[in-house]
DNA sequence: AGTCGGCGAGAACGAGCGTTCTCAGCGTCT
DNA sequence: AGACGCTGAGAACGCTCGTTCTCGCCGACT
């Protein structure tokens, strides 16, 4: 048996960790303490600790996004696309005010090992273009032009980069008036 | 004698092999054997190895600031304010097309340490918000809204961001669009 | 000329890393 | 009942870390 339980707790305390501390500033003894899960078996679900990693990563990359449209279809479902838009910068605000909030794991993991695996930004990569891929869609139910959906992940990004260095969320709002200027004027 | 070259090459070094293999990634060792200089000298110098990244950002800071501040100076010392609001995302577009860039050191590191080192954190607090008094003198010669320097912050701190993890500086062009469409928003 | 203080090179140290191994125990099949 | 195979707890391995120590050397002062 696989005991989904065990590795769900491993993949959690790992999240949690990495976060706090910096991948490299984890042991797996750390990862074996915090979640119950003994080494051996955290080797065998995960081969090695890049492999531990990446499931980290891609288990974050369904999270955000889920959290993300779940936060836009619960708040601005009946709203205007312009309101779904904002929407998303609202998630932010919300986000950032949490109280162990330490940024995007993808532009942290990004930052401290992108020079060294190439796994860590090709996954990155990969939740940023699907994040783009969401604003595109939201941006052309208000049909606006395309380009607006980087420069809403620009937006986001910075967003997410700053409150996380100054460890308050006012850029959230900073961001989405930013949001809301740039979608007025594509408008006309 | 201090021997300044000494802790230039030293400081050289350590930034260079921080930003490739982040800050845990590399060992005191490492930086000696790439400046050059003793392991004694560099204790020396800086009493832990906290020290050192610390003086690695203060230099950095100061470097960063410079070059921008330079380069607004020599390609839009004559033009219009926009001009040279703009000529801020001209400049990270070229800083982004370095072979070997990864990124603003200060997110990084915040991004990689800032859950346990408090320092990291209030050097790049610093350093962000000396960045938003330029953008702010920058804005204020324009006659825009102060506002506007914050949002521009958070443009610029998505773009590095955004940049670094995809590799390329298409970022640096879409805040810089973004950026004209704020200002020319806030005009009128 | 002889002593001495500070130097660089590198060994050494204790701790922690990622990973593997040992081994006693326990449930499962015959 | 008895043998087997997988388990978890933790020791162990080889390496690297941040930091300190040893020691032979050289230049400066008397």
């Amino acid at each position: 048996m696989t005991d989904q339980a065990d590795v769900d707790r491993a993949l959690d305390a790992a999240e949690r960790l990495f976060n706090a501390r910096g991948v490299q500033g984890v042991g797996m003894d750390a990862i074996r303490d915090a979640s119950g899960v003994p080494l051996k078996r955290l080797y065998r679900e995960f081969p090695s600790k890049a492999d531990l990693l990446h499931a980290v990563l891609e288990k974050r990359d369904l999270d955000v996004r889920s959290a993300i449209t779940g936060f836009v279809d619960a708040n601005a479902a009946s709203g205007s696309p312009r309101d779904r838009v904002l929407a998303v910068f609202d998630y932010l605000a919300g986000w950032f005010a949490e109280p162990d909030f330490r940024g995007c794991m993808f532009l942290n993991t990004a930052g401290e090992l992108g020079g060294t695996s190439q796994d860590v930004l090709t996954v990155g990569r990969r939740h940023k273009l699907a994040l783009r891929d969401y604003l595109s869609e939201l941006v052309d139910a208000a049909e606006l032009p395309e380009a607006l959906a980087d420069q809403l992940l620009v937006l986001a990004n910075g967003a997410m980069a700053t409150a996380a260095l100054n460890g308050t969320p006012e850029a959230a709002g900073q961001a989405r008036a930013a949001a809301a200027v740039l979608i007025d004027a594509a408008v006309r």
